[in-house]
Order: C-alpha cells, then structure tokens, then sequence
DNA sequence: ATGCACCCCGTACCATACTACGGTGTCAAC
DNA sequence: GTTGACACCGTAGTATGGTACGGGGTGCAT
C-alpha cells in the first residue's frame, strides 16, 4: 500500500524532483525511509501534493499553501490562533471568489454581445469590473 | 485628464518599471508619445492594469492574462473563435471558483471544530477536500 | 536659467518554483 | 548475479514576473 516516490510523482502528474523540493520547502512530511534510504508515501501523500497543485492555480504562493496547510499541525495546541488565520483565509478565498464571479459575468456578458450585435463598449470585459477592491 | 507612467502606477500600486514590463509583453496598448518621447496614458489604463493585478491574484499567469484581454479586440472580426476562448475561460473560471469553495468549506469545517471540541480528523483541510477534479 | 522631480532606455539582477544533470546506490526480475 | 529501472543526493540551470541601476533627457516652478 506504501507508494515510492515516483509512484506518488506519477499520479499527481508531477516530477519526482518536484516531491523533494516541497519536502525540502516543509510543504509535505519527511515520509518514513526504511534501510534503504527511499521514501516509502502513504497513499495519503497524492492528495497533499494534489492540494498544493489545486492551491497553486487558485493563486496562492508555497509560503500561503505551507500556512494553509500547517493549520492542521498545531490544532490541538493553539486553537485560536489557528482559528484566526483560518478565518483570515476564508475572507481571502471569498474575496478571489468574487473576483471570479466579476470575472465571469463579464465573460459572460461578452458571449452575450457577440451573440446578438456588435457589443457596445470597446471593452466588455473591463466595462463589467468595477473599481471594487 | 492623461496621465504619466508614474501616475498609472501610482494608483495601481505597481512600479513604473511593472508597466513598461507589460507593455513589452503586449498586455497593454502602447500608448500615445507626444514629442518629448513620455508616454500619455488615458484613465483607463489604471483599470487595465488593475484587472492585469487580480487575475494574477486568482492564478492566471500573464501569457492567460494577455488571452482574456486580446478577447476584446478582434472582437469585431472573428466572433464565433472569440466566444469560443471566452467561453473556455468561463468554465476554467468556475472550475476555480468550485475549487475555492471547497477549500472555504473545508477552512469553515476547522474552525467550527476549533470551537467545540478536538478534531476528529487528524487533516480537516485535506478531509473536506474530495479528489474531485 | 537652474533645480529637481520625473521620464527615457537598456541591461542586469532578483525571488519563486521548479527542472535537469551527474554520479552513485538499490531492488527485482530474469 | 547481472541488468535495467528507479531511488539517492547535491548542485546548477530555467522560466516567469518583476525590480534595480546607470546614464541620460524633459518640464515646470522659482
């Protein structure tokens, strides 16, 4: 049930080397190393790394994905500081969220324009985001 | 009513040096050079490269970036190979936007268990996240 | 007409996040 | 027991997205 390396590597579409360099970045646990000295993953492993990928396209930096992931580390121990970050990444992630959806209804409202006539502004896709931070 | 580079940028945020680097990659339009060589921008080039800041923010890169914006300017030409890109971002985008909520829904989980008593998963954030793609 | 802030350009440098390389060791199959 | 695929490590190189620097020119305020 124990994974290597390039097992893990090969189903999360990644390079081998990749799985070291976020070990040696503290993004993924020091997996067990029985005599031989190779890595031996728990299948648990694929999802870890495919949450750093999924979290690297959603915008956030290895330092935040580490952040994120590391509130689960200390739970038992400083629950409220955990908390709190927790919370301050929810606003953040609503935020994106609502940056997307500004996004999308300008898209949208292109496919629209170009559906019908000419759109109207020269620019559809700024013309539907607002100055809103 | 036109503005300076240092103007631009100083109400993006960015360095003058950021927007010159994006005019060079074709992410803005060159703008107008009246003798003296300083380049005139329009106000709207502010929201321009404040749109170019976000999407960065949400994960698109600037080679993606270039193809949202360039969405507007054939426009007129190609239409049906323009809704097409637009709506390839569309489902990208709310691929991303799916993503993100999984990821609050996942952080909201933590916290509400932070509350009352321990976790019952050793990885709240991993728990809540399905493999789904 | 002389500052001084701001613009020009090109080039070089930087951080982030990998990716490749080279030399060596391991293991499993034949 | 040897061969081939894969693992080990350290170091170096690459792509992306800026950021800094140096040596100049401009423009307006005093």
């Amino acid at each position: 049930m124990a994974l290597t390396i390039g097992q893990v590597a090969a189903q999360c579409g990644v390079g081998v080397e990749t799985i070291r360099f976020y070990e040696r970045e503290g993004l993924i646990a020091q997996p067990s190393r029985p005599e031989s000295g190779f890595r031996k993953y728990p299948p648990d492993a694929v999802r870890w790394v495919r949450f750093i990928q999924r979290a690297k396209a959603l915008g956030f930096s290895l330092r935040e994905i580490k952040e994120l992931l590391s509130l689960r580390v200390d739970s038992a121990k400083t629950c409220d500081a955990v908390k709190g970050r927790a919370e301050a990444k929810i606003t953040d992630i609503e935020k994106k969220i609502g940056h997307l959806q500004e996004m999308k209804r300008a898209l949208v409202k292109l496919t629209v324009a170009c559906r019908g006539k000419r759109p109207t502004s020269d620019c559809p896709i700024l013309e539907a985001l607002g100055e809103g931070d």
